[in-house]
DNA sequence: TTCATATTGAATGTATGCATACGAAATAGT
DNA sequence: ACTATTTCGTATGCATACATTCAATATGAA
């Protein structure tokens, strides 16, 4: 499935291991900005190793929120799930032709377009929500319940800090 | 500078705070995969916060990096830095047409093009190096001594799990 | 009610990111 | 030496991501 993105060469390939001595001197390697782009990336490709190419994290995200949202605009779905608003536009369009998502007008508010999720899509995302959780929990694999409880936290201090 | 991903409005706007009541019952706010990537959200908009929008994360690090590794060829600094080669190609075009880096011909092998950085690169390196800093400093301001240093360390031990 | 302001979704432009495939060139294996 | 494989950089295509702008609406204040 060409197009979609699956960071399987950037991670793997002929990369530099991580803490490799030959690259512990480099300046980004002890910024906490690069590894969380790094864990991002890990995460990306697990996620695509696991659920396949038939549907992208933004996708995924966007089709659950739907599903426990019904009829949601576009501007609150973008909030309740951190994206822009113009990226998902996008998204929600690719959605919609794979007959996954579908749009209305709503009659209360003549600028909104409201989102349901359709019996196809719900299906996807039954098929898709275990191999999600199962990424998920390979991420986390390399700790222990005490550190995955430490890191979550942790994360989620900081992002309450940024996001109020 | 219109056209540089500064996610501002993704990450403010009329955002549901992650913690709200109102969006924990969401599936997707549970999986360390969305959190990961809120995190790596706010890391791009504190960068672009303190630098400017004169120089992209990615800009940064292979300036950094080539600064620090004269001549290296551009599959070398992919793999150092952690993006695809594909990727770094068109990310090294435009520092080239800027007049940051430089590329030239390696005579040992014909394939290869070496990457250098110019003096102007390295006076806007030089000039980005204390902001980027400071973005990282920013990110972590919530966390104290003892527990910055958990989580960068469980970071890493996830990072050192999945790329080896 | 009228008018200034704000919001919604779309359109446009720039920059990532990666898969895939390709030509050119180097290297390994025989 | 010859050939199969690998590697390097590029090109193309798809999907994010976000700033900015715009038209259509809605809303709030006077």
């Amino acid at each position: 499935m060409p197009g979609v993105s699956s960071p399987q060469a950037a991670v793997d390939a002929g990369n530099v291991s991580y803490a490799d001595p030959r690259a512990s001197d480099l300046v980004i390697h002890h910024m906490p900005g690069h590894f969380i782009r790094r864990l991002q990336q890990v995460a990306v490709k697990l996620f695509f190793a696991r659920v396949g190419l038939d549907m992208t994290p933004v996708q995924f995200a966007a089709l659950a929120a739907v599903a426990q949202r019904p009829r949601i605009d576009q501007a609150r779905l973008s909030a309740l799930i951190g994206y822009d608003r113009a990226t998902i536009g996008g998204v929600i369009g690719r959605l919609e032709s794979r007959g996954w998502l579908a749009r209305s007008a709503s009659r209360a508010d003549r600028r909104v377009r409201l989102v349901r999720i359709t019996p196809s899509g719900r299906k996807a995302l039954a098929r898709a929500l275990p191999a999600v959780r199962a990424a998920q929990q390979t991420l986390l694999e390399s700790l222990d319940a005490a550190e995955r409880r430490r890191f979550e936290r942790l994360c989620l201090k900081i992002l309450a800090h940024h996001l109020g």
